[in-house]
DNA sequence: ACCTGAACACCGTTCAAGT
DNA sequence: ACCTGAACACCGTTCAAGT
């Protein structure tokens, strides 16, 4: 058969786009497949290579639209308050993405059991979607660093980044062991936002030499 | 057919498992597969049902045997060496844990991108081996904290714990944007340690009235 | 230019039938 | 008691044939 009228190029690309994210959304990533996806919209399965190149390849389409949610996330105001100190406002962000962890679980999995492929260094417009993730906290970490010391400051964002991540991970895939009490991800990445921000300062300022 | 002689019930549950073993070595996850297990053991697929539950059980197991390496990694003397401070200790726990991500990669990874199963609260064995691995970085923090702040020195090692995998996980992954110059994950690690162990004592001194 | 249907080469899992 | 072979219900991906 020919090409059909029902939609254009861009409006059944966009189709497959939403549909893989509706089902992503309902039973995560092995709810995602070619066949079921086509049956969804009413095409077959081959038409879907006609507009992705392989379904890791819409995999990463639609980890992409995670990685956008997750930064309108953590850019909003609620952790970027000027009436809150730093620490606060970055307790707030871990919370957020802790929040974000959990309510949209089977997007944000997905994000993180999915491997980049090998030419990963090609697709840059994914590489700079993390790159923005980073942008709110550093910013937050700004009056902890000196001028001079721009890649400190970027060390320490990365740094904690990827422990409250690290945090939220296993305590999510229940790989991180109980303590006794009430104690979650979220009291810990408070307890490590309090004492890192604090160990930083201190450890500048012996660098500094003083 | 019957059962065969040629192994007893445990001699083919381990060829199995050293089988399975061997093929996520090869090539990860993907490289593992029931069919593909049984016809390099000889065995019909259905087999494999005999032994274990399901496919996922066998990878538990597999995740199993590497918690096991895992742990005789981080209890190994050359970082609980009575000659270097704790930091120094920890740091080198650090290194050796990012090292065996890298040199046993698949295994590392097959450890995280498979989610436990629902009834995984039954699943004792499992998590006990993960509770032991927190063990070393435990006893490296007890000279940092009191014997009535117990609680708090668990905190203080989940929180190195995750934060180092998180810096590991992210940086093998490819989803930890580059600091300019030659900034590894390592090097935020011990950062990590650093800035930590300093804040814990200052945050720990003012809980203790000071 | 684009869509289909069928094909290819795979999966995990179950189970009657056989010894 | 245990193993097989075949079956069931799926996969991702390709591509000649059709419009």
């Amino acid at each position: 058969m020919a090409r059909r009228s029902d939609h254009s190029r861009e409006e059944l690309q966009t189709l497959i786009l939403d549909t893989a994210w509706t089902l992503v959304g309902q039973g995560g990533t092995e709810t995602l497949s070619a066949r079921k996806l086509a049956s969804k919209i009413g095409y077959a399965a081959g038409t879907i290579y006609n507009h992705f190149d392989s379904m890791d390849d819409l995999i990463l389409r639609v980890n992409g639209r995670t990685l956008d949610e997750l930064f309108a996330v953590l850019n909003s105001p609620a952790c970027n308050d000027p009436a809150h100190s730093p620490v606060q406002n970055m307790k707030k962000m871990a919370a957020l993405y802790m929040e974000f962890a959990k309510t949209r679980a089977p997007y944000w999995l997905m994000l993180f059991n999915t491997a980049l492929p090998p030419e990963r260094t090609e697709i840059t417009w994914y590489q700079e979607k993390i790159d923005l993730l980073f942008a709110p906290l550093e910013t937050q970490l700004t009056s902890f660093f000196t001028a001079g010391q721009e890649k400190r400051k970027k060390m320490a964002a990365r740094i904690l980044w990827s422990s409250i991540h690290g945090l939220c991970f296993l305590e999510e895939t229940d790989k991180l062991p109980l303590v006794s009490g009430k104690i979650g991800a979220l009291d810990m990445a408070n307890y490590l936002i309090e004492s890192f921000v604090s160990g930083v300062v201190i450890v500048n300022k012996l660098k500094s030499g003083g």
